[in-house]
DNA sequence: AATAAGTAGCTTAGGAGTAAGCTACTTATT
DNA sequence: AATAAGTAGCTTACTCCTAAGCTACTTATT
């Protein structure tokens, strides 16, 4: 009868069977697309947590250590960009590099431009546990991934959600 | 020179080509789809407090109340049926529940076939505030999208995400 | 040079979640 | 019928976040 292929149902199928049967005058298209984003990154986030957590650091804590990474030599950069890169309260912030500072994982140290300002900085055992994250992390993602999608499907999910978010971050 | 068409860049972009210049070993293919679901998970996600914010309500307690509704006659729920459909542990669901029946959203009274355990209703005003709830949530999300994509590429989004989640969920 | 306005990072108070453990009750086993 | 095991919901202690406000310092204005 149906035109359609096959598709698997998900628990995001069940709630919008359930609205339809309750408020059928509702439009739920979009919660195809964002239900599932937010299930999506809720699961992909347990099993990251559970992946860094082997290396004795949070996801959060992971994140900063990751921007320190990526910004290249000397791996340093002040609070301010890390919470403003990390979209978190300098609150927040200030909280992490404490824990990652008696980690010894990163260290403090004066800006010397700014007096106000401070240089954060991964220590060598930092970048060691990083590198080592970075893979586990990515791991993850592309045993979650590649068993869903072949790498044609994949590319297509990535240029749609590209659209997406380049649209919605605006 | 590129055979691909242009393409509007966004956040992930960047970061993945950071990547690229200091660990050109990693493979980041996966978190083109996870760091993007990671990032409209969030941004949608605050748009939406904004909306129910407007009721007196947080997203997860418009989640409580929606999970009532959409269940149909009589609106009624058991806390556990409530903290598993919401992947929230037993104290966490107290305390929405709490909340919830102190702003007269909903009424908690016993089951008449297990002494342990509740039975969560909602009551009329509950009800009616879910009710208009659920379109400013909806009319938050159809915007998002459909400022992105058109309905054609929005369903083939919704499609490949179905894939996705279903084999990650499992 | 004096001063007003802005910025950096920290502290504090409060919110909301988890994990672990409790009591009360139900179900399965003997 | 007695009892062991399981389940429901709540409480407590803890974590991590935000919002607001603080001090110290820098930049812009007069």
């Amino acid at each position: 009868m149906s035109e359609r292929p096959e598709q698997p149902r998900d628990p995001v199928d069940a709630i919008v069977a359930q609205w339809a049967e309750v408020r059928p005058d509702l439009d739920t298209t979009a919660m195809e697309v964002f239900g599932r984003v937010n299930r999506l990154s809720r699961a992909i986030g347990e099993r990251m947590d559970r992946a860094y957590a082997r290396f004795g650091i949070s996801r959060g804590e992971f994140d900063v250590l990751a921007t320190l990474r990526r910004s290249g030599e000397p791996y340093a950069l002040s609070p301010r960009q890390l919470s403003a890169t990390l979209m978190l309260t300098t609150g927040g912030m200030t909280g992490r590099l404490d824990k990652l500072e008696r980690a010894g994982l990163l260290r403090r140290s004066p800006d010397p431009h700014d007096r106000r300002g401070l240089r954060v900085t991964l220590t060598d055992r930092g970048r060691e546990l990083v590198d080592q994250a970075v893979g586990a992390g990515l791991a993850v993602q592309t045993e979650a991934l590649s068993a869903a999608l072949d790498a044609g499907r994949a590319g297509q999910l990535a240029d749609l959600l590209r659209e997406l978010l380049a649209a919605t971050e605006e």
